[in-house]
RNA sequence: GCGCCGGUAGCUCAAUUGGCAGAGCAUUUGACUCUUAAUCAACAGGUUCCGGGUUCAAGUCCCGGCCGGCGCACCA
């Protein structure tokens, strides 16, 4: 049996294919190469042998006949889904498919599993997520839906670089779970004899960079949420978040809309993406429209943060959502416009406005001491993006906090805890500064056209398997 | 967590009102000097997700469990 530590390799499929392109059929080109990759089709004819070979760039036949290959009664007994490496000379068959004709040939690894049915892959999702492995073969959409994922990323992250942001990155394991309403993992570490939990945002972090003279800060990382999975959450996920020191909301607006349509740009080349098959804008500027008009628009009167409480929880029970006790009219609001509003907004769009009740860490609208400077980026129906004039006063920030804690006495499970470390970060001076979060793996479904989280994580997680 | 749907050979899928569990591909063997999901022939391949129950008889019906898809809830 032929086996291999190591394999010379100077050419892709792909730069074959193009280099080759003009190589006529029957034609020999002279030219030796030696390629690697994967078996994927194999056909056996007498004294010849046709097999597809894949690698990371695409596909070449090999050529192998039993006059000119050594070994050639083994090259025709290799399986499907076998690594092999080859040299011979780039030649198009009589038949007009562009070849490597083989001469020699080294087995450099043996695949014990098929890669499912050759022609329709592999369907069952619970053995396309355990085994991304073997799905990434059998399903081009697959490796391009990853694929994509990593440009997304890629383009996000040199746009940051390109508008001066210094890339950060803040602990994972934290004391307490601070920056965000969700619920937390939880952990412990033996040695310290401490209780940690996993980040469920990195924001207070990043904030103290800001307040520390780092004036444009991003991290990009996963974020931990011990909460439903679903075809749109993944208990881990991704995000980029951002800091800009001197900018407000608005400035954060324009931001957001150049950084996303600019991505779009990179990875596909157009701001006028298709979704799940309907035609969707990313085109800037995108369209500005307050929580409180979009509320009363979706509840067909005029409704405000100023509304009595009483009367928005009717007007909540005529959705068949049943309002907490813990909530005030401004989370009332916010219930109206995702009962209503928010699953409509198809083309990228800003909602602006949220009142100050959900955003305990947001600065207060001078026009409304109800609402914040905040926005939050939709398209396809869910939320893209969340961005705020950030609360840069220790004082009315304490206070937050312990409307917060307020909260979760009432029974508020997801209600934010007081960071003392955070308030003393801002007590030194924290400039005016807008925040900016983007959920990656959101964004990564919008670009590569799909519709579940897990198609874009290489990894999802899964239920392990018991018994 | 709740609801609906699904799980049959390594993979993709069939199996009529409950009546002998099948095909294609992959694997194995053989034929074939220009194939393209090659073709042709043959062999082999099963705890029908698991555990109970009803029945002369269960892949099919009932109960419980496991895993998944979708929806709801929660959220990004």
């Amino acid at each position: 049996m032929t086996s291999s530590y190591q394999f010379d390799h100077n050419a892709f499929a792909a730069d074959l294919q193009s280099n080759y392109a003009a190589l006529s059929d029957g034609e020999e080109s002279g030219v030796q190469v030696r390629v690697a990759g994967r078996l994927m089709l194999l056909r056996r004819q007498g004294k010849l042998a046709f097999a597809t070979m894949r690698d990371s760039s695409g596909e070449v036949q090999l050529f192998a006949l039993s006059q000119v290959t050594e070994e050639f009664e083994a090259f025709s007994k290799l399986h499907l889904g076998d690594w092999v490496g080859v040299e011979g000379e780039v030649v198009r068959t009589k038949r007009g498919e562009l070849s490597v004709k083989v001469a020699t040939w080294v087995r450099l690894a043996e695949a014990l599993h098929n890669f499912g049915d050759k022609w329709a892959g592999i369907a069952d999702f619970d053995l396309r997520y355990r085994h991304r492995e073997a799905d990434l073969w059998a399903n081009d959409v697959s490796r391009r839906s990853l694929l994509r994922r990593s440009h997304v990323v890629r383009a996000v992250r040199e746009r940051c670089w390109a508008q001066g942001f210094v890339e950060v990155e803040t602990p994972i394991l934290n004391p307490i779970p601070t920056g965000a309403a969700a619920r937390p993992f939880k952990t412990h570490h033996n040695a310290l004899d401490a209780e940690f939990f996993l980040r469920i945002a990195p924001e207070l972090w990043l904030k103290r960079l800001v307040v520390g003279g780092f004036e444009r800060v991003f991290e990009i990382g996963r974020l931990f949420r011990n909460e439903g999975v679903s075809p749109r959450h993944n208990p881990e996920f991704t995000s980029l978040e951002l800091y800009a020191a001197y900018w407000n909301y608005e400035d954060m607006m324009t931001f957001t809309e150049e950084l996303v349509a600019g991505v779009a740009l990179d990875v596909l080349g157009t701001t006028e993406i298709e979704y799940q098959g309907r035609q969707l804008s990313l085109s800037t500027p995108w369209a500005r429209r307050s929580m409180t008009e979009l509320a009363s628009e979706g509840v067909g009167e005029e409704i405000s943060v100023h509304t009595p409480r009483e009367h928005l929880v009717k007007l909540l029970a005529d959705r068949d959502v049943v309002a907490h006790a813990s909530w005030g009219p401004g989370r009332c609001l916010e219930e109206l416009f995702g009962a209503t509003m928010e699953a409509t907004l198809w083309d990228a769009v800003f909602v602006t406005g949220h009142p100050v009740e959900i955003s305990p860490l947001a600065r207060r609208d001078p026009d409304d001491e109800l609402l914040t400077q905040r926005f939050e980026s939709y398209a396809a129906g869910r939320e893209l993006s969340n961005g705020f004039s950030e609360l840069i006063d220790p004082v009315e920030q304490r206070a937050r906090f312990e409307d917060q804690a307020r909260l979760a006495a009432a029974g508020d499970d997801e209600a934010m805890v007081i960071d003392e470390d955070y308030l003393r970060a801002l007590e030194w001076g924290l400039p005016p500064t807008a925040g900016l979060g983007v959920g990656l793996d959101r964004l990564a479904m919008l670009i590569a056209d799909e519709s579940n989280i897990r198609e874009v994580i290489a990894f999802p997680t899964l239920k392990p398997l018991r018994d």
